[in-house]
DNA sequence: GTCTATAATTCGATAGAC
DNA sequence: GTCTATCGAATTATAGAC
C-alpha cells in the first residue's frame, strides 16, 4: 500500500496515473471490447509498450478502473444514506443531487457499469458488499420506522434509483422524444430534484 | 459437425434467415464489437463465407438486426397506446405487461438497445418516428384529457418507462442487494404490474 | 522507465473450386 | 449457393536497445 503521496496539483500525475486516467476515459466511452489499447497510449500521451509495462494487459487494467467506477459508484450513495442529520424525504433529494452531479461530467458511466453487472454478475459486484451497505444504513432504519409498510422496501429502492437513473440511461430517446437539446434537458434533470422526492413519498402512502 | 439429423423449426429457416436468428441473438449478448462472425457462423450451422455472401460485411448485418430489435421495441408499444378499449391506467398495466413478456425471453434487448442509441443517437432512432408515435397516440389525447396537467407529460413518460424497464435492466444488481433467486425475482416483476399503474396515478394527482 | 520494432494471434472478408 | 483455403489488416503483448 505504500504509494506516493500525490500532491493537489493535478497536471502532475505520473505515467501510472495518466494512463489509468484516460483508460477510464476509453473504456467508458467505448466499453471493453472496443477499446484499443492504442487510443489509451494517445490519449495519455504515453508510449503503448508501457501499458503491459505498468498493467500486464489490458484485461488487467480493465478491472482496476471498473473497480475504481463501482466504488465512486457506490461510496457517494453509501455517504448520504448514512447521514443522521437528514430526514427520509432530505435524503432522497441529496441521491438525486448527487447522480445529477455525477452523471453530467460521466454521461456514459451507468450504461458502462449495468453492463459489467450484467455480464458479469459473480464478479466485483459481490465484493462490495452491496447488500449490506444497503440493510444497515441509516436511511433503511428510517424506512422501517415509517411503521407497517405500505410498499416492499426492495419496491422502493428499484424506483427511486429507476426514476433517477433511468432519465440519464435513455437520454438520447427523450431527447428526440420531447424535442428537447442539452440545456433544457438539464433543466428537466434538475426540477427532478424536487419531484423525485414527491413521488417517492406519495409511494409510502396508501 | 452433424448438422441435419434432427429437424426442428430452425431447419425450415432457409439460409439467409438461419444466419439473421443467429446474428441477433449473438449481438444481443455479446454487443458488436465482441461478436464474432464465425461464432455466429457456428451458432447458425452455416458456412462462415455465407455470412458476406448474403450480408456483405458484419456492420451491415448488425443495422439490420438493430432494427429489427427496435421495430419490435416499439411496435409492440405503439399498438397498446392506440388500443380505444382502454382506459389510461389500463394501459399502463398492459404496457408493463407487454415489457415483462418481452424481457423474459430477451433479457437482454433493453441495454442492446439503449447502448445502440446512446453511441449513434442520430442513426436508426430518428428514422422511426418515436417522436409522433408518442404524440399522435390516443394515450397522448387521454392524458392531456385529464386535465390541467399535474405533472409534465415527458416527466410522466419517462417515469412510466423508468419504473418499467430499469429493473429489468438493473436485474442482477438488484437480486445480490435482495437476495432473490430468478423465481422471487419474476414474482416481484409480477407485483410491478398492478403497483405501477398505481403509483402512476398517484402523480397525476396533487 | 521509456522507446522502437516485431512477434503471435485473431478477425473480417474474398478468391475460386464445385 | 455452398464450401475450402487463405489473404491482409488490425490488435495485444513482448523483446531488447537506450
Amino acid at each position: 500500500m505504500a504509494k506516493k503521496i500525490v500532491h493537489s496539483k493535478e497536471d502532475v500525475l505520473n505515467t501510472e496515473a495518466k494512463i489509468k486516467q484516460a483508460a477510464q476515459a476509453v473504456f467508458m466511452r467505448k466499453g471493453y471490447a472496443a477499446t484499443r489499447t492504442r487510443v489509451i497510449a494517445e490519449e495519455s500521451g504515453i508510449n503503448l509498450a508501457l501499458i503491459n509495462y505498468y498493467f500486464r494487459s489490458k484485461e488487467n487494467l480493465f478491472n482496476l478502473v471498473m473497480l475504481d467506477c463501482m466504488k465512486g459508484f457506490i461510496g457517494g450513495l453509501k455517504q448520504i444514506l448514512n447521514r443522521e442529520d437528514l430526514s427520509l424525504e432530505e435524503k432522497l433529494g441529496e441521491i438525486v443531487a448527487h447522480y445529477l452531479s455525477m452523471f453530467k461530467s460521466q454521461p456514459d458511466l451507468p450504461l458502462f457499469i449495468l453492463h459489467e453487472i450484467r455480464h458479469n454478475p459473480n464478479g466485483i459486484v459481490n465484493t462490495l458488499g452491496m447488500k449490506q451497505t444497503l440493510t444497515k444504513s441509516h436511511f433503511y432504519q428510517q424506512l422501517k420506522a415509517e411503521g407497517p409498510p405500505k410498499i416492499d422496501p426492495m419496491h422502493f429502492l428499484m424506483n427511486i434509483i429507476a426514476l433517477t437513473v433511468f432519465p440519464f440511461i435513455a437520454s438520447p430517446l427523450f431527447k428526440i422524444v420531447g424535442d428537447l437539446d442539452d440545456a433544457n434537458y438539464m433543466k428537466m434533470m434538475n426540477d427532478r430534484k424536487k419531484l423525485i422526492p414527491i413521488w417517492m413519498k406519495q409511494m409510502l402512502q396508501k
